[in-house]
DNA sequence: GCTGAAATAATAAGCCG
DNA sequence: CGGCTTATTATTTCAGC
């Protein structure tokens, strides 16, 4: 059977089924994954175990939309905190609520974050509680050509 | 009791508190979810009911860790098509599968994706995709000073 | 990994403020 | 209209194989 090996985890199809149903509803009932992979109930529910187990399935979790409750303008803002802020910078990064995703990552912008309010107002004041420790560069969204979608995509059977 | 209006959705405590600790773990009883904000198991399902048929809740699904599955790579990518060609470039992200989010964005770069792969080459392999119809800038993730956390934290109450 | 039984949870119906 | 209780149905969990 084809698989799917890490140091972590050794997946066959039928976990990677799982995963992709579940992606797609995490409600879906035990019986109705095992009709689709063609085990027992039982299996299936031990196999969602395990990949929790292993860290694989981090959370369960609902998708909600910013919009719908009145966070009508999101924006990706790029952060290049001043020499020996950096670790100041996070922790206002943390302490906005606003700021529902943050990355630090490589070259000259340390962070990009993801930020949702309901006004422009709202915008400039996340802005400036983090402006005094770094130059930020703010993308307002206008739109998104995908919706978030899986991470396995990126998955090749060695 | 305390409000959020908007033109949709008209949401009180009750139901702010199931959408939280739902995001906290979607799998969550309604006849616990009724325990924590004092109504019975059935209201508490009709109120889910509503947060779906409005929108608010746009999907159960679960969080998987990349890294779990061998995708260890993850990156931004800030894209900006060469003039005439941002719809070429926006099909062109639809199919790459590596591709597990993107935003049209304003300013400069009009488009901002994260990748998961499990190389560089594998890196390389999409940017050259792109590559023929877009400057891009990539970003290594390196870490994350916060996990993916609510949108609801841009909320006020008017 | 399976089957079958027991425990839990979700859903539907009828009623009340 | 929104919520409650009771009854029914479905689902999850556990034991033994």
């Amino acid at each position: 059977m084809k698989r799917l090996r890490n140091e972590n985890v050794d997946l066959d199809v039928a976990d990677l089924k799982i995963l992709r149903l579940l992606e797609k509803d995490a409600r879906t009932s035990t019986a109705e994954l095992a009709r689709a992979v063609g085990l027992s109930a039982p299996s299936v529910a031990e196999r969602i175990r395990k990949l929790q187990e292993n860290g694989v399935i981090e959370a369960y979790t609902v998708r909600i939309n910013p919009a719908a409750l009145g966070l009508k303008l999101s924006a990706w803002l790029r952060i290049r905190p001043v020499p020996g802020q950096l670790a100041v910078v996070a922790g206002i990064i943390r302490e906005l609520p606003e700021i529902a995703q943050c990355d630090r990552v490589t070259g000259e912008d340390c962070f990009i974050a993801l930020a949702h309010v309901g006004s422009v107002a709202e915008l400039e004041r996340v802005i400036d509680k983090i402006i005094p420790y770094a130059m930020t560069n703010t993308a307002i969204i206008q739109s998104s050509p995908i919706e978030p979608r899986s991470p396995l995509g990126g998955l090749r059977e060695r």
